[in-house]
DNA sequence: ACTAAAAGTAAAATATACTTGACAAAATAA
DNA sequence: TTATTTTGTCAAGTATATTTTACTTTTAGT
């Protein structure tokens, strides 16, 4: 399922699939994925991309 | 390195490696290795581990 | 001490997260 | 409209999470 919290934080910061990207070290194809709820990725990404948008793991991730 | 609020929570709730991981459907070597801090677990398992826990991510993966 | 369960560890195989490159669709601005 | 950026999506490849099997070491019980 769609990843709504992290594409409206992201959002929220102004910042383009490919900035929240390079912030993180992935590519812009694993962001617009994870946003699109395609795959999950690992805790590690998910704890960078929690620090580029200023939100916790429970905000963003917890179902 | 080591996620002691894992195991823990674990102990806590007097679940061996074994049971934790058959609660959440992985191996036992997988529920050993993020204990033990060797690699990063998907998000999908974190979530199941929390709720086989009743913990939250921010309780057990936050840093 | 003896036994059994639990935990630690390792190598090889498999599943899947992630990359790279590319192209089209949609949005934003001139 | 036209140009530019952003997003959506796909296929093939690479990196790594996870499994399976197996063995040793601790821990807990009797």
């Amino acid at each position: 399922m769609k990843n709504l919290r992290l594409k409206s934080a992201r959002a929220a910061l102004d910042m383009s699939q490919q900035q929240l990207a390079d912030a993180v070290g992935v590519s812009r194809q694993t962001i617009n994925a994870i946003e699109k709820g395609d795959y999950n990725p690992t805790i590690k990404l998910c704890l960078a991309i929690c620090k580029a948008l200023n939100k916790t793991l429970d905000e963003l991730f917890w179902e």
